[in-house]
RNA sequence: GCCCCCAUCGUCUAGUGGCCUAGGAUCUCGCGUUCUCAGCGCGAAGACCGGGGUUCGAGUCCCCGUGGGGGUACCA
């Protein structure tokens, strides 16, 4: 069989932690198995469409490297691609199946005709009233002008069952599914009808996607057997909720896919941790390259129940991916959010910039992690007069500043490495018969201001003679 | 209200009746490496929601309860 999966958001805003979920596992699935990935806007809803959205959503998806065979800018054969073009196929489906006996139009006000029950509050159902008049009355007032939606035939009776790859057979009473609207009065089809006519359109094989659409899935099967087209396999996976356990929403954490990306953090990395959330490897991995996903991918190893976003797990997975780039990778990425910071670290280069890196690396996440610690190189005054306080207390700290102050200025400048500077300070050690912590610990505090940080010798090397010279001389 | 789905360490999960005195990852803590921090290595702590069944045997199967998620729209 030939894999189709499709992606089919809303063009409403932002692609989030949530809904970016779904299009991963399609889109590795369709990779997998050499298939296609569609992308397919649901734009039906007129009033809640952004403007700009669309672009947008298609640019967070091209970054995270999910890219797609057919989609609104790319041709295709089983176009258009979004469903505010397609209102004419939507119509002719309704008519298909009218035709069929499957659907049938309904002249009832909206609200009207339903039955209640005074035992159950809650209840509401479509009564199918206008189910039972004639073809040829139907006719006659569809001709005659009347305004009407398209209702779907809905089974009386008997129960409704649907296949779901993750939690087996699932079934609901057919009374719970009412003679539910296909094309509302003004001819616009409800969400259920367009998805059906377009995954059937679309020759849509695999539908992926969280649970909260569990729900439409016997609605949507149903419709799928209206046409009288074989199902797709459903597969409904787990769904994101906040960390605290509630929907995901802006306020619990769920952040836009652009914001990571603003962060620097790695496009592998997110798609790496997406998976992960209802997905685990067979082989127990968890660091995985894109490629290492797509051959690792499978509907059996989804699970079924939803999964808490961890933001924690997310900045380790970040790490993890961090570590296997290079230096010059890391360079790269870094270079943007350097010069984002101004002068002096915005003009690193060369040797500087790479030592710069060097010493920081194993603390990022994602590269604009990198602004956080630019403290080690550029303290604040206040935690310089508090450190300097400290050292000229201290005797033998004053002693190890002069020794070392004197061994650099001695060093060539060829030798303002950090291997010429480490050596350096040893040397000083030598001479003040000074070692270890209380060696370290003062050129630290002068240098940094601060008692922890990367090694001195590197950070010596990133802020040049001329400044170090002039930080311990201030002791 | 009614319908559907879910339920293993705080979190992500492995586990498809005996291999489970429940494994891994993250987080936390300790030790080691090291001038310190980060990283890395090693270790510790930490879970089968509750109650009934079925079975020689249940984390694994069934029922009920509880908790959570979703639906119940001429929203998507």
């Amino acid at each position: 069989m030939n894999v189709r999966t499709r992606f089919a958001p809303s063009p409403t805003g932002r692609l989030h932690l949530g809904n970016i979920r779904a299009a991963v596992f399609n889109w590795l699935f369709a990779r997998r198995h050499d298939g296609a990935f569609v992308v397919r806007l649901e734009d039906t809803d007129v009033d809640r469409n952004v403007e700009g959205a669309e672009a947008q959503l298609l640019e967070d998806l091209a970054w995270l490297g999910v890219d797609w065979d057919e989609g609104p800018d790319v041709e295709g054969p089983h176009g258009p691609y979004r469903q505010s073009e397609r209102m004419k196929l939507y119509r002719a489906a309704g008519e298909k199946l009218w035709a069929a006996g499957q659907a049938y139009p309904c002249f009832c006000e909206e609200g009207e005709g339903e039955e209640s029950d005074p035992a159950d509050p809650g209840f509401r159902r479509y009564s199918g009233r206008c189910r039972a008049l004639s073809p040829a009355e139907a006719h006659r007032r569809v001709d005659a002008g009347e305004p009407y939606v398209m209702r779907l035939a809905a089974p009386l009776q008997g129960t409704i069952e649907v296949m779901d790859e993750v939690r087996g057979a699932i079934s609901v009473p057919a009374e719970d599914i009412d003679d539910f609207v296909l094309l509302r009065a003004d001819g616009r089809p409800t969400y259920n009808f367009a998805v059906v006519v377009d995954d059937v359109d679309m020759k849509i094989t695999h539908v992926v996607r969280g649970s909260g659409h569990l729900s439409n899935t016997p609605k949507q099967a149903l419709l799928f057997d209206a046409f009288a087209v074989p199902r797709p396999v459903f597969a409904h996976h787990a769904q994101i909720l906040s960390p605290e356990g509630g929907k995901l929403s802006k306020r619990s954490g769920a952040r836009a896919v652009a914001d990571y990306r603003a962060e620097g953090f790695l496009p592998e990395a997110l798609l790496n941790y997406l998976s992960l959330l209802g997905w685990s490897d067979p082989e127990g991995r968890e660091v995985l390259t894109r490629d290492e996903l797509i051959a690792a991918v499978s509907i059996e190893r989804l699970g079924a129940s939803d999964a808490l976003y961890d933001p924690e797990k997310l900045r380790w997975v970040g790490s993890q991916h961090m570590a296997r780039l290079s230096l010059d990778e890391i360079v790269a990425g870094v270079r943007p959010f350097l010069r984002a910071a101004g002068p002096p670290v915005g003009e690193w280069s060369g040797e500087v910039l790479e030592s710069a890196v060097e010493a920081l690396r194993t603390r990022l996440s994602a590269f604009g992690d990198v602004v956080e610690h630019l403290h080690y190189f550029a303290p604040s005054d206040e935690a310089r007069t508090v450190a300097l306080a400290a050292v000229r207390q201290d005797g033998s700290a004053r002693t190890v500043i002069g020794a070392v102050a004197v061994a650099f200025a001695a060093l060539p400048d060829r030798e303002w490495t950090p291997a010429g500077l480490k050596a350096a300070i040893v040397q000083a050690g030598r001479d003040t018969g000074i070692r270890g912590k209380g060696l370290y610990t003062p050129v630290r505090l002068a240098v940094t201001g601060q008692e922890h940080g990367p090694d001195v010798a590197r950070i010596l090397h990133v802020i040049g003679r001329e400044e170090a010279l002039a930080r311990l001389a201030e002791v």
